[in-house]
DNA sequence: TTCTATGCAAAGACTTTGCATGCTG
DNA sequence: CAGCATGCAAAGTCTTTGCATAGAA
């Protein structure tokens, strides 16, 4: 993902560009995965990156906001955020603590159930926990 | 719930029955819920328990690894604990913060993805989560 | 007695916040 | 200049752990 096409989706949400935010979004949005705040802050850090720790939750925090990347909590001890942001599913390998991907055509709801009253869907999430046979 | 019955459960999952595992079971076990260990915590205190924060702690993590209790990981900032373990779905009012069970016969899946090669499947979860309207 | 549970406080992991500094429009 | 972003450290949550005491088998 070009340095011109970052710039575009953090436009098209509303994101100002700046420096950090470049940095994370071109790490966190050259491909499809599943990564922690803490995850990337190394990553950056390995590549010389001297951003702190605070803008990287920061710009995470507000990435999801805007919907530029998407919070899974899954993982009770700490966030992931996921590069992909439409409808998808999980396995979550559960001896590894590995999220990936269940492709879309895979899996099929036959009926939905009804809402609560007064509320309005905002998302509906499967998750296919997995261990090692 | 009564106390044999409570004592049943208990060794059924081969949980040893001390007072404080008694009054944890009585309090999550009396209905389906969902609770934190706090809430579970602060209504123990509230019934004049003396119960330390560790032992409600160890306890629900004793439970749910005797598959007595679920843990759920939904909340980014805390894990609660379903008193239903049979196969269910759940809402997840993101305004509340409230847990709601989805009536087991409400959704179907219509096909099942394949697993990641040399794993089996634990368990398979749906949330939806819902606002106001 | 021997093993396990409990309670307390301290430690730990992850995340957020306050505030001064620095950049951007 | 005004407003927002950044960095650092401190503070905050939730949870776990170490260890001494107490209780159960």
């Amino acid at each position: 993902m070009s340095r011109p096409e970052i710039l575009g989706r953090l436009r098209q949400h509303d994101v100002l560009p700046t420096p950090q935010r470049i940095e994370v979004a071109e790490l966190l949005l050259k491909k499809p995965q599943h990564l922690s705040a803490d995850q990337i802050l190394d990553q950056l850090r390995g590549n010389g990156s001297r951003i702190s720790k605070a803008t990287v939750y920061n710009t995470l925090n507000l990435f999801s906001e805007q919907g530029l990347v998407r919070q899974l909590n899954v993982d009770p001890s700490r966030k992931f955020y996921d590069s992909t942001t439409h409808v998808h599913h999980h396995f979550y390998h559960v001896d590894t603590g590995e999220l990936s991907d269940i492709p879309e055509h895979q899996v099929g709801l036959m009926k939905m159930p009804s809402l609560p009253a007064g509320t309005v869907q905002e998302s509906l999430e499967i998750l296919i926990k997995v261990r090692n046979k």
